[in-house]
DNA sequence: GTAGCAACAGTCCACAGTGGACTGTCGCGG
DNA sequence: CCGCGACAGTCCACTGTGGACTGTTGCTAC
């Protein structure tokens, strides 16, 4: 009676992490082990999934008729497989317009509040991050080398341009912030 | 007797919003409703909370004397102040390395389906963002004119350089993605 | 062969984060 | 003085994250 509206409500009924996992299922069907396996190395640092939300999905979707789960193998391997009913929420799901993308950087938390902060813990921080994106920067353009799929590649090309952002974000950060006058 | 760890086993105590409360308490004591209107002023895009976590992180933060509520005001307005113990546990969070940033990316997601997903959606979704992405460079770059704060100064030029980095991958993704051969 | 370890597979829980509905209060323009 | 919009806070359901825990199985070293 009241106009509460959740998830079960919208068109498709589907989340962005179910509609990726039967997204996946498209291919031959998997265990929740494998769907995070295939997620993490598909999709990389920008979208990630858990063990526990896959498990949840998949029983959720399985309720729904969504997915069907097949024999169980070996170590209570349980494969699940798309139905027509999941094909058609995923079609739906992929006519409606994906949402924008959410950032949460912890640095820019610190920097922002930088006023209030030693500067030595800022410098600090600053070249954690810095090593850390260099080095991420580096494993990406290593697996551009032999990439033949398109949409993987996309996803690559988007790490890659996005770690140079980075890189050079931090080199333009002013010295008041990165170098701070410390002599001990 | 297990060796559960939670976050209030943490030297500090403290997650990444309760700390940047904290931070903003410095200044002077503000209630939840302005934390969360200078939140989003501040850290704008790359740093997001909601009221329901400002208020209760804020309810936690006062029951362990990290900050304690002053005078209720004209409607219901509750001002909370920053406490010696809070300095301190705020002061303890600085000197911890801020984590990973994590971002989440639906359009990312939906290009790796790409593969299962019909071509014109996948170019909707591409142009959509696309505009998006150059609405939000102008209005940084509109902000960046007048901007004294080197802190707040940084964030934005973080977000001018991540705002080129995504318009510089969508003008280098595959005409096989963005423009499918479509023709009804 | 078998002991043991690492990788596999899934469960469970607590906590963090998001979004929207809901309640109520005031200030001000008409 | 009425009503509307901004202010202020509450509550809830859901999504997302991380780690502890259980059990299994294949492989390697002895």
């Amino acid at each position: 009676m009241n106009g509460r509206r959740t998830a079960k409500d919208a068109p498709h009924g589907l989340n962005n992490t179910a509609a990726s996992l039967l997204g996946f299922l498209h291919e031959r069907p998997m265990t929740g082990w494998d769907l995070v396996a295939a997620a993490e190395q598909l999709m990389g640092d920008f979208w990630s999934i858990t063990r526990s939300q896959v498990y949840r999905e998949l029983s959720t979707m399985a309720r729904a008729g969504l997915v069907e789960e097949g024999e169980r193998g070996k170590r209570d391997r349980r494969p699940y497989a798309i139905t027509e009913a999941g094909r058609t929420a995923f079609a739906d799901w992929s006519a409606a317009m994906p949402g924008e993308e959410a950032v949460r950087f912890p640095l820019l938390l610190m920097l922002t509040l930088g006023r209030h902060i030693p500067r030595d813990h800022l410098t600090a921080a600053v070249e954690h991050h810095r090593a850390l994106h260099a080095e991420r920067l580096a494993e990406y353009e290593g697996q551009a080398e032999g990439m033949s799929d398109p949409y993987a590649a996309a996803t690559l090309s988007f790490g890659i341009h996005y770690e140079r952002a980075v890189l050079a974000w931090f080199d333009d950060l002013p010295e008041e912030i990165t170098r701070g006058a410390r002599k001990d």
